[in-house]
DNA sequence: ATCAGAGGTGTTTTT
DNA sequence: CACCTCTGAT
């Protein structure tokens, strides 16, 4: 039995409790808005006594989704199993795969991945004889994929040809060449649903009967179409609940649309609006930075943080001189730590962008310190499981033509583009699919040709004899000699890395029939194309990754990085008071994240783009409170200044060239390995300087990074 | 068909 | 800087 009254304060009850009209509820950083989505569905199943199918909860990530499924359970048992759970786009898929057919869709249509879906955008625009140097293939995926989240084309609407150049051309030859291999991509999964809904009043009915509560998670971050997808199913006063914070909202880059939770009372009817402020999670002073920080933003609903925990622990503010002294003081800062006894999973490093990770990689590599980069690449990305998911793919879909290609081609069997381009042609001129044009052409390849074409295809044969992916996919590693093919042609070091994840992708498929029993192949894909590396978990490790990412997460101490003008805030940002306000939020949410230890820290100097690069502390620092910080380690950098930009806008490439290193050629030089030797030439320069040596006594000319060198003295 | 090297380019954040 | 694509040589 919950005791709801007693285990929520006022304001998490209410929330909980109201169910019987559009509720939203403004929960703040670390006041409890998990626990009130758990324990209002808690209360729906076991008090109002709603079956759980019945419900909808939407999250942000499907970890998030998993986490709450798992706190879910602690509550109400194996019944947390049966709520319909997950981000928008594995909600409308799963929606999709039921009644796709009502808007054309063949029922094992598969989903392209971010990676292939852009390999489909660069063919595009080459068959289009577009210049993808003047207009690269990249803008046209992400004016397209903005597209695809507007209103306007849910209802029916192609891009203007007058927006982009030749937009709406590529719009429709991509979307032919998506429909011809039966794929969907990423947008799509709501857009079609949307339009389904909108389509068969018959369909949009079932499920919104059959969604008697739906609640959404991160509702700050939703965009336009995600709100129609709300409406269409709540109606205008259907119970529905949302629970978000304006303060939070840091998508609107990608289209969320703050409006949604600014204006949620105007769009349903006889809304209650509940405010949860008391914080839980951090000290009173972290608490009060914060509070000061958002003051600044003008679009808000306006609400303060009240800290319950006292002050204790360390907030400072430190200012480095550059990059490397940043990530020495956060290696030092955090070696201290866990011999305090503060285990590594409990401490997060927090940067702007991801191309911050790699100094504080390199210290803590160098220190022996275990950590983990969340949102890197994301294990279904790499390059490895996609060679070998690609023959999944094909033969779970043999229209899917960017898998056949490089199933085909990896490991090489003597097939190259110009074949591959003949059978594609073929396949499409005669729509037929690409197995059937391989074997309609087939007399016409050479004899080599022909066995390697022999070979594949009984590889794909071979897997119809299967029936749990699991086994299919150990198949594929056995088959295709995909391990043989790699420790012949990457470094040992590098072959075992791939060949480790090569079993991981073993354990993801048998993991996959324990969670999804009646999961099939189609199923166990279209997961890989929605996973994303910020669901791989942690372990005992400081995590490092962008604020970004870090939302919704909490630790013991946290770093926040690079809080300079330029960095953090943004460049691009500076001058535009929207963006600067999401700016600001970014770092409400990164202080946020801190429960006990919140370090802030910048540089004078980093290296951008190859050029180190002055900057001005950041504004958010004085908005914050931080008067200007002694500065560790005291700058020497007038001397160098003149070599110095200013990095409040985006560095040119022409004022930064660097004099040419006076040469090195006819020096005498030492290496490790290969002894005494006579510079040729150079090339490049700082860390990628490379010289062309003579040594004569082991092998001649060589090519050495520079680093590796020492001058002899003659 | 494959590879190494050169050259050009882009860079925010991600379901 | 690091990545990617195109190129020309094998």
């Amino acid at each position: 039995m919950i005791d709801y009254k007693n285990e929520l304060n006022k304001g998490q009850y209410e929330a909980v409790v109201r169910t019987d009209t559009p509720l939203l509820v403004l929960a703040g950083a670390g006041t409890g808005k998990t626990r009130v989505i758990t324990y209002r569905i808690a209360y729906l199943i076991n008090e109002i006594g709603i079956d759980p199918e019945r419900i909808l909860a939407v999250t942000f990530t499907n970890k998030a989704a998993e986490e709450m499924k798992h706190r879910l359970r602690s509550l109400v048992g194996t019944a947390a199993g049966s709520v319909w759970m997950g981000t928008f786009h594995s909600i409308s898929l799963r929606i999709l795969r039921r009644d796709g057919q009502t808007v054309g869709l063949k029922p094992g249509f598969g989903v392209i991945d971010q990676d292939d879906r852009m390999s489909l955008f660069r063919e595009v625009i080459k068959t289009l004889r577009i210049d993808h140097k003047k207009y690269p293939p990249k803008q046209y995926m992400n004016k397209i994929s903005w597209f695809k989240n507007t209103p306007q084309y849910v209802e029916g609407q192609i891009p203007d040809a007058g927006a982009f150049h030749r937009v709406d051309e590529v719009f429709r030859e991509y979307q032919k060449r998506l429909d011809e291999q039966f794929l969907i991509d990423f947008d799509d999964m709501l857009s079609l649903t949307i339009r389904m809904f909108e389509a068969s009043e018959e369909v949009r009915q079932y499920y919104s009967a059959m969604f008697e509560h739906i609640l959404v998670d991160e509702y700050q971050d939703t965009n336009a179409i995600q709100f129609m997808f709300l409406r269409l199913l709540a109606g205008r006063s259907g119970r529905i609940c949302v629970v978000g914070d304006d303060d939070q909202s840091i998508y609107g880059w990608r289209g969320a649309d703050i409006r949604n939770i600014l204006e949620f009372d105007k769009h349903f009817s006889d809304v209650e609006v509940v405010k949860l402020t008391e914080n839980y999670r951090s000290t009173a002073d972290i608490i009060a930075r914060a509070n000061t920080l958002i003051k600044n933003n003008a679009m808000r609903r306006g609400k303060e943080l009240t800290a319950h925990l006292e002050t204790e622990g360390a907030l400072e503010h430190l200012s480095l001189l550059n990059e490397t002294s940043e990530a020495d003081f956060v290696t030092k800062t955090i070696a201290r730590y866990a011999e305090e006894g503060i285990s590594y999973g409990d401490m997060a490093v927090l940067y702007r962008t991801n191309a911050q990770s790699r100094n504080f990689e390199v210290n803590l590599n160098k220190t022996g310190i275990p950590y983990k980069v969340v949102g890197g690449t994301a294990f279904y990305q790499r390059r490895e499981i996609k060679d070998l998911l690609s023959y999944l793919r094909f033969f779970d879909n043999s229209f899917d033509s960017v898998s056949f290609s490089r199933s085909l081609t990896t490991p090489s069997r003597g097939i190259g583009t110009t074949t591959i381009d003949k059978i594609r042609e073929f396949a499409s001129k005669n729509a037929v699919s690409l197995t059937e044009a391989v074997k309609q052409m087939f007399s016409a390849f050479g004899r080599g040709q022909q066995e390697a074409f022999r070979q594949y295809i009984t590889t794909l044969d071979h897997l119809a004899s299967f029936t749990k992916v699991s086994d299919m996919v150990n198949a594929v590693i056995e088959r295709t000699g995909y391990k043989e093919y790699v420790l012949a042609n990457e470094s040992e070091e590098e072959a075992k890395k791939r060949i480790e994840n090569i079993f991981e992708l073993y354990n993801a498929a048998v993991a996959f029939e324990e969670t999804s029993p009646e999961g099939t192949l189609t199923d166990f894909l279209a997961s890989t194309s929605l996973s994303s590396s910020t669901d791989e978990t942690a372990g005992d490790r400081v995590s490092l990754m962008t604020i970004h990412s870090a939302k919704g997460l909490e630790f013991d101490t946290v770093f926040l990085t690079g809080l300079e003008n330029g960095l953090f805030p943004l460049y691009g940002s500076i001058d535009e008071p929207e963006l600067m306000e999401e700016e600001r939020r970014l770092c409400y949410v990164g202080i946020t994240r801190a429960k006990r230890n919140l370090y802030v820290t910048c540089a004078e100097s980093r290296i951008i783009y190859g050029n180190r690069t002055v900057s001005a502390r950041s504004y958010f620092l004085e908005e914050m409170g931080f008067e200007k910080a002694k500065a560790v380690l005291a700058p020497s950098s007038r001397q160098f200044s003149d070599r110095f930009q200013n990095y409040s806008r985006r560095p040119s490439r022409t004022q930064n060239k660097e004099p040419l290193a006076p040469s090195k050629a006819g020096r005498k030089v030492r290496h490790e390995k290969f002894g005494e030797g006579v510079v040729i030439n150079t090339t490049g320069e700082g860390a990628a300087e490379k010289a062309e040596v003579f040594f004569k006594n082991a092998g001649g000319l060589k090519k050495i990074v520079t680093a590796f060198l020492t001058f002899v003295d003659e």
